[in-house]
DNA sequence: GTCTGGCACTCACCGGGCACGAGTGCCAGA
DNA sequence: TCTGGCACTCGTGCCCGGTGAGTGCCAGAC
């Protein structure tokens, strides 16, 4: 076990690394924060520390960094989250409300996300099954063409084309988009499967090659988003360490275009609670030099979507997470006003 | 006027730069072409070629290399489009036959057009204004509450939150929608403002209020997405000439971010046709080490949007030109058929 | 036991000096 | 008008020694 004063030593290099992106030494160390002991001590703690795989040394006779479990244990035991200073919420409040549509909401999170943390953001796009019907609409485009539109509590909305088997009259699509509605608004997409399940019998003969066929885009539809959208934002902060990685940043840049990664990586994330993952920890490869700071939001106390930042695993995680948790709690509230 | 060995002494220059991103020599050149003639007499050409501006040197004592000024003539007198060869043709159909739906179009066609150019690639979205109507929907969610959605000929949706200053009736509202949809569908969003001018005025004066808000709002809906749309990727390919810039890459990923700057950039080009903007010749500084190649696509002879790709002004041009020419044309092809 | 000061050692970094070679401009001659 | 030759420039790579931050270890103090 480690003392008080080795973890303390352990936090003071953690937040000397982050603010000068250099090495830290014993004498620097001692100089830049009170200790009440001399370098040589110092030094003896360091040696102790990196034993235990907390801190390294890029080469001999260098300073110490933190290695990913060095992080790991200074944001388990060593930092909290640091709240906004209310300047700061009024601004992310301020700018949310403006947003005019989903689209909107999620574009200014983004970019919130990315300008408060100088770091590149990821917001999923509110997941259909987790979200509730607010309506679903037939519209006649052809005599056997129906366009189907989803439309969520969230103000998401999805559209298919349905070239349906035979023609459909705007009697039995009124018919059906009636009866459809009365069976799902209101209830979570994730349900709708069984809760349309017995829909086709109960029309004529007739109609029961239409009402399956859009039913089955439908049902179709709701497997396929659930490969769920997202947005990124702030790339550009990538370029701020391009002396730290001056190749490393195009596994990153790689890893941010496909989404179907990101959107595991913010799935693995806690359905509530923070989730921090560091270098490592990540399973893709091109992100092994990167931390990911994760949090789910919501427009009630369940998480319908997550979103977060990816940044260098030599990040202020306190601010970073403060920034997190406050951006997640303020769409969360714009989500459920709408 | 330059005589025609030292316009394909230029070309050779553009070429063998493109290539190996270094300085070229004389006696390199000759080497590599068969110019005919000796180092000596193309030094001669290149110094009259410098004196031009189409060619300069890093230094003393380096090779020569276009300039941005000697990019453009090659690209308006020296170079030609290269076509596509036929599996590429094959395989960018492939890939576009499978998307879904609007957003899956324009996700394909730019990670498609990255991929061909290895550059990064903007997609707009079919312009509101220029399409057409397809359906307008008005729903119900609340006594006062409508909600209004718009949906175009190239599958574009879009939808808004209406506040009625009073309770709506589910008969008005069909009234209201059967009108508006007998008078604008199939119309283009441009004229839609006129189209639905007097229709207040149709409706009973307790109606009118509801009317009225309905409709500022749907024209505001087209004024606001007239800042159109668009989708980037491939911007992974920018660490491509990472050696090239390692410092320049910032701005362009800034740049990049603001689709305001980019949508101008599109707006720029020419509507039918090929535009390239080369180095200083784009008005945003952040993109002047870059080229811009655009072209309009649409799903009948009109544009109804554009795309485009973002690379070094050292580019391939030909090939670069080729490939977002045939893009363009597919993507049209598959909004013509949804 | 724990902390401290001292000391020798290691190495990355920096700047200077130097050789190399690609590339140029110019000139005289074909 | 083209060509070969020649002197010149200057960026690049390499070696080398000095400097200094930082380390590990040890003997002595509290």
């Amino acid at each position: 076990m480690l003392s008080e004063r080795r973890l303390e030593v352990l936090r003071a290099i953690v937040q000397d690394y982050v603010g000068t992106e250099e090495p830290v030494g014993s004498k620097a160390l001692t100089e830049r924060h009170r200790l009440g002991v001399s370098p040589a001590t110092v030094r003896n703690d360091m040696a102790a520390l990196e034993d235990e795989g907390f801190i390294a040394q890029p080469h001999t006779s260098a300073g110490r960094i933190p290695t990913d479990k060095g992080y790991r244990l200074f944001v388990d035991k060593l930092a909290g989250v640091k709240p906004l200073s209310s300047p700061e919420r009024r601004a992310i409040q301020n700018f949310l409300d403006g947003a005019v549509d989903l689209d909107d909401v999620v574009g200014r999170t983004v970019r919130l996300l990315a300008q408060l943390t100088r770091q590149v953001a990821v917001v999923q796009y509110p997941s259909l099954t987790r979200s509730t019907v607010r309506h679903v609409e037939l519209l006649p485009l052809a005599p056997a063409r129906v366009m189907l539109v989803l439309i969520t509590d969230t103000g998401r909305v999805e559209q298919r084309m349905v070239d349906c088997p035979s023609p459909v009259t705007e009697d039995s699509l009124a018919d059906l988009r009636a009866r459809l509605n009365s069976r799902v608004v209101g209830r979570r997409f994730a349900d709708v499967p069984q809760l349309v399940q017995d829909l086709p019998e109960s029309f004529e003969q007739e109609d029961r090659g239409t009402v399956s066929t859009v039913l089955s885009t439908l049902l179709e539809t709701l497997v396929e988003e659930t490969e769920e959208r997202l947005m990124i934002g702030g790339t550009a902060n990538l370029t701020r360490f391009v002396h730290d990685f001056p190749l490393t940043i195009r596994p990153v840049l790689e890893a941010l275009e496909e989404h179907v990664v990101l959107l595991k990586l913010l799935g693995e994330a806690k359905d509530s609670g923070m989730t921090v993952r560091i270098g490592h920890e990540n399973a893709h490869e091109g992100l092994n030099a990167t931390s990911v700071v994760a949090v789910g939001y919501g427009s009630g106390d369940e998480a319908v979507a997550k979103l977060g930042v990816v940044g260098p695993t030599r990040m202020d995680y306190p601010g970073t997470m403060g920034a997190v948790r406050a951006v997640a709690r303020y769409v969360g509230q714009i989500l459920a006003e709408s």
